[in-house]
DNA sequence: CATGAATGAGGCTTCATTCAT
DNA sequence: AATGAATGAAGCCTCATTCAT
């Protein structure tokens, strides 16, 4: 995952340099991931700003993690391969920033189900959850494999298997009932 | 999961027997994983055979999971935070094993599709990535954190979330026409 | 001092061997002194036991304390100049060892009061650090100087400092007088 | 005593300067407690002048020895744990400086001698040995314990020990027959 | 096959010292 | 002289792996 030594040869110095800057390896990881979140954070909370419709934000969400993510791989690597398996990177700062992202979608989703946008039984954490959950399985995707997949198409499919869910809604035998009654009331009208 | 020598001593014999069995290290934990998968795999396959509705099957695969992982949480940690992160560990055997599990899910949604249970213009690849990376967004929580949360619970919320989506169903203009439409010809025919 | 790679060169294995006999190099360190105060600490009362009188015991604990050091001088600087000064190896442990070892002349020295046969009005703990801080006074020098003085020797001039005191006990007045008194008395005595 | 870095802050320059000044940290280190030694001695030496008595002189350079390193245990600290058990920095130099300062000490005993205050059997190497043995060991205590024995009382406790020795010494039956004399005698003349 | 002691490469960290400005 | 960033040697420790018995 990146030796002092690998890091220190990266950035053109040597191993004991990097504790000029830094205490442990680890605060640097944590520093560099931490600061990733921060600009990620401002850049998120300023774009939901200029949008309204729960649905939109919650697109805007998926699509600018996708994307900040994919733009910058070794920081999505860094994320997901060393500091989350890792409990002493992962530690309680760690959690309380990733919190606060996350939380963001929280109160969108939270919102949206006040406004009436999205179900009223909607379980606000398990939708979170899916969102993070999704987004973070197709960015495994592309680590693992090379995928190169068109980002734009996979937010918008994300989002819209979120927005929509999977199951189609079949015409109840009700609607069906109801069609069938103005249309035959429809006819009788005609006829008259 | 820990170094040689714990393996070795939890399964009661020295360091060196492991050698005895398994090349290296690697070896050993992708047998293990490979074992649990091959054994989810077919409990998954036989426990589908026995269900018919496409949201059945989903919310099957979602629970027995959830289950299995949860109630063997070395391997989920096993399978998480050490082989994933690791690119010599989850190689090509490990993909195609793990491509083998997840196209179970693919071909049930795929089917729902086909037989009209499952929206038609879904995507089977963007559902999947959501189904895993909900389960797994879960399961990471509960790695980290303590949270007992129960996962039947856990379990049937996110089915309900993949199933249904965030988004409200608003009733729409011609639905409340319909609805009127049919209030009132009732109403007309009691009234006769 | 002595790194890993030092110790373990001696010990004619790899640095890496050291630690599958000691958790860390102080484990080690420490084991070796603590292993040579067990035994000092046994030698010395098994010796006290064949000894009635104060003050041969008090010149057994000096003789026998120089003698074993000097013998082991390896062990002598280990404890004088490794670990002592450093806080990290002095521990609890040690100190407690320390203390076992010292109390054993304390004893000695609180008896000898009890029995007459030191001055009442010793200070136990002052004769103590008079005792040991001698000692290692003369074993410093041994260390930092070649000086191959006999020990035999310095052990008893050690203990006759410590026993007679520095101060020439002039005959007072008051015994002049007396003296005198009893001289004249006598010649009186006598011509009677 | 710490690191360059750590002198230097203290000191208000940074690292570099420190070797505009000195070549080498360990100069310093030597350099600091040389100057300390120097003034020590010239403080002993002034103060010795005005006292005539050997116990009085010797009692004198316990408590002052006891009181300065007391009153600056970073020099203590650096003289006992760094310097002495280093073989690097206690050099030739350094062992001719503690001989100068000692060899006041031996003066002094030897003086005592001659001059029948100390006994004439002591030997003055082993005296000086007990005096800064003890002294040390006591220091020590101080430094690794928090101890805040009170150092006056302390050092009269050390210097009566060195100065009495530990030894009783048991009226001898002849005094105590010259004291029953006197007595009896003295009663005789009053009565008279 | 089993053993388990020994290996040695590699990781993180410290810190006295240097050197271009 | 002063700066302080950079250096690099050395220290401690881990652990997968080997090998003689």
């Amino acid at each position: 995952k990146g030796s002092v030594a690998e890091i220190a040869e990266r950035a053109g110095v040597v191993e004991g340099t990097v504790y000029s800057y830094f205490p442990t390896r680890q605060a640097l990881v944590m520093r560099v991931v931490a600061d990733f979140y921060e600009a990620l954070i401002a850049d998120v909370e300023s774009g939901l700003r200029a949008i309204r419709r729960c649905e939109d934000r919650l697109r805007f969400l998926i699509a600018r993690h996708l994307q900040v993510f994919v733009q910058d791989l070794g920081i999505c690597r860094l994320v997901l391969s060393e500091i989350r398996p890792d409990p002493d990177l992962y530690d309680d700062g760690m959690r309380a920033l990733n919190r606060r992202y996350t939380n963001i979608a929280l109160g969108v989703i939270k919102q949206g189900i006040r406004d009436g946008e999205l179900r009223e039984d909607a379980a606000p954490l398990v939708l979170r959850d899916l969102i993070f959950g999704g987004i973070e399985h197709a960015l495994w995707r592309r680590l693992t494999t090379g995928s190169a997949a068109r980002i734009e198409t996979l937010g918008e499919q994300l989002a819209d298997a979120v927005w929509l869910g999977a199951g189609a809604r079949p015409r109840s035998e009700v609607v069906e009932r109801l069609e069938r009654a103005v249309a035959s009331l429809e006819r009788a009208t005609e006829a008259g």
